[in-house]
DNA sequence: TGCTATTTTGACAACGTTGTCATCCCGGCA
DNA sequence: TGCCGGGATGACAACGTTGTCAAAATAGCA
């Protein structure tokens, strides 16, 4: 920046207004500032600028997924970085693999970079360490998971109404005997999904039968293995509601495996690609991770932009798609 | 910090050396400051550290991506991220969707954080201006695609022999007449699956055929019509090569709904989620994106590292995955 | 013309940290 | 006892920028 203001022959401060664009620069100085800029190929240096500017802000937030390459933390990243783009801000982005402590490392790596805000998939179950941030100023927005222990605006989906829908769904196709299969019940977005099945089950006047009911599984193998043991039972379920993404699939293996793709109906929780294209096509509860990054978004960006309303909780609805599996009857 | 020394009763120097760890304070102090820091909760400020710092480095790398959230650029994205993890780097990332002026603008918004080195999959076809960034110490290496009028670090598919492994598949399953449906051939990475597909016909001397050859197509949709139109030609192909992802997709789709999924052979160009629970399954040519992801982070890590040995060029090998669709016979 | 009001410009300190160097203290040795 | 060496500690400047405020230039008006 000396070496712009050398050749442009003014002083630090006028350069430092042409860069942000203050008002008070003759027309003539700025050309010649601007020419300096780019004939020195002059780069602004943020990470000063916000040491010295008194809001402090980087332009940069920070984003904590499961895990950045899963489909639905993807998808809920860009939707983020779209609107953040419109703004001029960059996203940092970590992944968590369920793990607390790194959770809280990459809060404070973030904090450390000074970042104006934090969209959390949170994988602890203690948020109070929190409140720190905030106190420094850090815009906080939790999706798909609730915080604990500290209030924040969050933006979930409506785990409880999606699975209650799509159980609602196989019982109008005539299903009595309908099979759960859950991943981790300490997923607050698992717990709620099983609770969507029990209550749709007790407002029909059906009895919970817990040899229908597999949880605490994770990933395609596992489900693969206790739909298995669950289609030798007997009398055997005639549905199955499989409670996230992999195990919907692990489900459809094992149905596959037994010939029994057209003979018993599945639901899954939460659409993958491709779902169109099996034999026959998954019914599920589509989530909408797109809506629910930039619900997230915007609201982060309401709160950096001096919103001090309460805070506020949104909750994304879900859509059933059906699409042959989920309409097999009994 | 000042506070952090007052409490400690130490001056700032003091309090700078426990936090970097550095050697020459005595224990007792050491713990007074920790202490300190604890009680205060304290966070290091990365930007004042690194502006003062004579390195200058951030802990920062930007990552330059088609499309974060499509499946092949998250995979690699996490690659990265997981490299960097064990380093303390944290990652910044961004989407190009094939716009020219957007990666410029990325690398500006990047060079403004003073990132430690960039991760490009580009999209434009002239990275000269790249120049003035490798001068300011910025380390940079290429994915995927290879940068033009400028000489880099590169971490590439082999995209032409992968082709003509896909090519030689179907040709030793006896097909004579393959059509190629491929992506805009101003991708450099497609226009070379193309020739790929070329030289494997021309050593068969089999000649080319240009009615076969449906390029510049996007998404699913155009290949599904393409595709279309492909199996109504007389003779027919009696197999399809899609050279990308989608494009698979899209074939698949026309060949289901014309009932000719098990006549047709189909290879594809990149795998996919669930290929191998489709109808037959889709035999694909796998390109290998957590590869490419770690051998481009250790690459840049390496010159971050002092590395300063000439440029290197890496190609990921592909593999095919034999499924069901690419054994059919004419 | 002389005065004030307004706009443009620049000097300087400050942001939070680390590099440099000087000072202090202690033990060891002649 | 006096001196020296070496480790611990701190004072101060500097990193690249912007906020503050004063000075200079210009415009407006009687």
């Amino acid at each position: 920046m000396r070496e712009v203001a050398a050749l442009a022959g003014v002083s630090l401060k006028t350069v430092s207004r042409v860069i942000n664009a203050e008002p008070g620069v003759s027309a003539e100085l700025a050309t010649r500032v601007s020419a300096a800029i780019e004939r020195l190929d002059y780069r602004h240096n943020l990470q000063a600028s916000s040491l010295r500017r008194v809001d402090g802000k980087s332009a940069t937030i920070g984003v904590i997924l499961e895990d950045i390459a899963n489909p639905f933390s993807s998808t809920l990243h860009r939707a983020i970085e779209n609107v953040a783009v419109k703004r001029g801000v960059l996203v940092l982005a970590g992944s968590l693999e369920e793990d607390a402590a790194r959770e809280r490392e990459l809060v404070s790596a973030f904090a450390s970079r000074r970042v104006d805000g934090l969209v959390i998939m949170p994988a602890s179950h203690d948020h109070s360490y929190l409140l720190n941030e905030r106190k420094a100023g850090t815009a906080l927005v939790f999706v798909d998971r609730p915080p604990s222990f500290l209030d924040a605006d969050t933006v979930l989906t409506d785990n409880l109404g999606g699975a209650r829908r799509g159980i609602q769904h196989l019982l109008a196709h005539g299903h009595r005997r309908i099979a759960y299969v859950g991943d981790l019940q300490s997923i607050v977005t698992a717990a709620l999904r099983y609770q969507g099945y029990r209550e749709e089950l007790d407002a029909h006047h059906l009895p919970l039968d817990p040899d229908l009911v597999r949880l605490d599984l994770r990933g395609t193998e596992p489900a693969e293995a206790e739909t298995t043991k669950l289609l030798a039972l007997r009398p055997a379920p005639t549905a199955i509601f499989a409670a996230q993404n992999l195990l919907t699939i692990g489900v459809f293996r094992a149905l596959r495996r037994l010939g029994l793709h057209h003979k018993v109906a599945l639901v899954g929780f939460d659409d993958f690609l491709l779902a169109d294209l099996l034999d026959p096509g998954i019914t599920v509860i589509a989530q909408d991770p797109a809506a629910m990054g930039t619900a997230a978004a915007e609201l982060l960006f309401s709160r950096l932009d001096g919103d001090r309303s309460p805070t506020v909780h949104r909750i994304i609805p879900t859509r059933l798609i059906a699409r042959g599996s989920g309409e097999i009857g009994p």
